[in-house]
Formats: structure tokens, sequence, C-alpha cells
DNA sequence: CACTCGTGCAATCGTTATGTTGCATATAAC
DNA sequence: GTTATATGCAACATAACGATTGCACGAGTG
């Protein structure tokens, strides 16, 4: 199982035509490059390469069908961010735990 | 209560310096600009950058205490881009219980 | 085969991001 | 008051990003 870097997933998520993107696809929907273009005030070519980069990081998956490639989600990516956010949380959590407990000591 | 955008986040999130800053300081540490700057490659400046940036996220708050700034973190953030995340892993549960649904009642 | 449609790649351009250096300012210590 | 320390701001160089245009390739269709 190839692990997709929640920094990757991060940074493919920090554009707002990729999250565009991304909640059609997490909608259902799939598109080619060509018909997503149509409802974004973007050219063909900007789409492909939002599209490639959502693929870098594992986001979606690019499926030839004909002279056609289609593109559809994968939400595996979003469970190691997802991860590494609650990580982080949770440490916190527990460093505000110890202080508490420090001060309550005292 | 400011919502902090998901995407401010994410985008915060998407530098390797960031996220190590954000490992300290969710493991309880804090520091100045100029003491993270020392445990780092780049320069202090940089790293009073990166912290604003962290700031404008809502992931660091810097408090003054004397002639010094010092960085803590702030989790919250983190609900809202996990939030984020786990809806449209949600949604596209859905799709793919669906579409099995679909596929079977054929 | 000629034509059309969809895609892919390269060159280009403007903007933003990341880093540097230099200098100014404010606070604490002597 | 002078000195040392920490920060803040501005100017600058370089790289990456987002978008465009133009052209070439591949797959279907007449």
């Amino acid at each position: 199982m190839i692990t997709t870097s929640p920094r990757r997933v991060f940074a493919a998520l920090s554009d707002p035509t990729r999250q565009q993107l991304v909640d059609w696809m997490a909608a259902g929907e799939t598109g080619t490059a060509t018909e997503f273009a149509e409802r974004l005030p973007i050219s063909r070519q900007a789409v492909s390469r939002h599209l490639s980069e959502l693929a870098g990081a594992g986001l979606t998956i690019g499926t030839r069908r004909g002279k056609e490639v289609r593109y559809s989600f994968d939400a595996a990516p979003l469970s190691d961010a997802t991860k590494w956010l609650e990580a982080r949380a949770e440490l916190w959590e527990g460093v505000l735990g110890a202080l508490a407990q420090h001060l309550s000591a005292d």
C-alpha cells in the first residue's frame, strides 16, 4: 500500500480550485479535464495540472477510456492526513492535561 | 469564536519547516523566533515569517514577555480541518455504498 | 485517408512564496 | 546613558505556483 505523505495532501488541498474538484469528485462525480474546465473559469490545461497534482497526492485516479481520461476520487490519503492532524491534537491535549495536573498539584 | 479556514490550515501545514514547528509546539514546547532558528537551517527572520503564517492560520499564539515574543500552540483550528477531511471521506463512503447497493439491485 | 476531439508537453508570463541582508526600534542590564 | 539582546520592517534575489498559448500526438469518426 502506498502511503501518501500528509504534507502532499495538505498542499493539494490548499488551493480553492483543487478543493472544488475534490468536492465534486468526493460527491461521486467523475469528469475529464475538459469537462471540469467547462465549469471553472480556467483553461483545460490548468485543470489538467490541478488534477495531476491531486493525483500526485493520491486523491484522484485517472483512467483512460478511449480518447478521454476520466478522473475519479480516492479517499484513502484523507485518512493519513486526518491521523496526522489528530495525532497533533491529542499530543496537545496531553500537554494541556499535564499542565492542569501540575497546577493542581501545587 | 473565529473559525479558521481549513484551506489556510492546509496551506500552513504544507511546508516542512512549519510542520516541524507545529510538531515541537504541539509537544508542549514554546519558543521564540530566535530560539527556533538555532535549531533550524534558516535565519531568524525566515522562522519569524513561518510563525506569522502559522499564527494567520490560528495555530500559534505569540505573547510578548518583556523583550521577547514567545510562541505557543493552539490546536483549535485542527478540529475544523479534521472535520473538513472527514466530511469528504464520509461523502465518498456514501457514494461507494450507493454504488454497491445499485450493483446488488441489478 | 482526412477530420475531429481529447489529451499531453513545452515555452512563457505574472504573482506569490521562501529565503537572505541590512537597518531601525524597543526592552533589559550594566 | 550606554550596551546587548530581541524583534520588526523593508529591499532584494531566487524558486515555485497558477495560468496562458501554441503545437504535437493518439484515438475515434466520416
